[in-house]
DNA sequence: TTTTAACAAAGTGCATGCAATCCGAATGCC
DNA sequence: GGCATTCGGATTGCATGCACTTTGTTAAAA
């Protein structure tokens, strides 16, 4: 039920600002109130919705300052898992993170934006799991789904996949040669370039 | 509410894996068992307590892997705080840590551990603020309360007092010469301690 | 015309009741 | 005597109902 109302939030459904009232979610999901209840009240611990007290719940709206603290510990965050994975991947996950990602080249030439998005995601999925450490883990996956919102139109950006690709690039060859530092900053600038493009969109709501 | 049932558990009164079964609590409370389920759901959310279907809910219970991984998630977060701290905080913020922290100097002499914990608490406070970046202080904040239950006990330990104040005097001194990276250095060294000394009292349980 | 006060409507917060599920124990069977 | 099965108690999950807060509107008075 969480996952079903996250969702639609992540997924641009519900767009930051939206009043959420329990009744019409209700019927929406043809539930009662009460599962709508707490839903919200876990979503509004994840911060995805803003919960104010008797004056019921929108979707999460946040300033363009709180916008950019969330890129700023993303890029850190990112930085942190890349430099574990470099130190932590086993053969086996060197191995496929390597292979994926030079089979992605092609969606590149090809201008597949769709697709080439969704390996991006499972590419730095591959990264947060690669560290090996569940708290980052989880710390990072929050973190991203509060800004899957704000980050959705960025590969429209003309060149923008390219340079995407080069930078995962990076990533990826400072991790194959065990580069923890180089991995991390280059992670880190990674994030700070979506976080750039990103930001074109956000003043545009 | 969510706060009531919260502090009973970072404070030990709830230990981990205590059972909370929905009808004590809201008698214990007073309340109904609404309110108790929704608090439980958003602690469910930060991860205090363990969410079982059908099953009922107990204070999270984490593996001896799973603690480690927050710990050091929890260093790396305190560096980052401090190094942002280093470069960010204002002449008065830096000021007000500095004077605590020689102020705090005497409660090390008089072994005042119960006093000095609440100040620790303080000292470390203040670097999330001073960090200036509103979603690591959520994420560090998080990270602490989950971590609350197993750094209890941590100055009891002999001489771990006089070493927690030195490890905050190289924070400090880092800080007020905006030495991001020492900073850094020295915040992430001081949570690897922590860790160690609240490592012997995780077996304990 | 503007401001204030009161009223009405909507929506949240909480309590309670009922059905479904799960765990434990006792009983029957091998 | 050990193991599977079934029954009972307990507890969660969800639905519904009601009271309270809040907000927007309307009307009256300054």
């Amino acid at each position: 039920m969480v996952r079903a109302i996250a969702d639609h939030i992540v997924t641009g459904e519900l767009r930051p600002g939206d009043k959420l009232d329990e009744t019409s979610l209700a019927e929406r999901f043809s539930v009662s109130r009460t599962p709508i209840r707490e839903a919200l009240g876990q979503l509004g611990a994840m911060g995805l919705v803003d919960r104010r007290p008797n004056r019921g719940a929108i979707v999460a709206v946040v300033t363009q300052e709180h916008l950019s603290s969330m890129f700023e510990s993303m890029a850190e965050l990112e930085g942190i898992c890349a430099r574990f994975a470099a130190e932590r991947m086993t053969a086996g996950e060197r191995n496929t993170l390597e292979q994926e990602h030079a089979a992605s080249a092609k969606l590149v030439h090809a201008g597949a934006e769709d697709d080439y998005e969704s390996y991006n995601t499972l590419f730095h999925t591959r990264l947060y799991v690669g560290a090996h450490s569940k708290h980052i883990f989880e710390l990072v996956t929050m973190t991203r789904s509060r800004l899957a919102p704000f980050r959705r139109a960025q590969f429209r950006l003309r060149g923008r996949l390219a340079k995407s690709w080069q930078e995962h690039d990076a990533i990826v060859m400072a991790i194959m040669r065990a580069d923890a530092m180089a991995a991390g900053d280059a992670a880190r600038a990674h994030v700070a370039n979506v976080s750039d493009a990103s930001a074109v969109f956000a003043s545009t709501n």
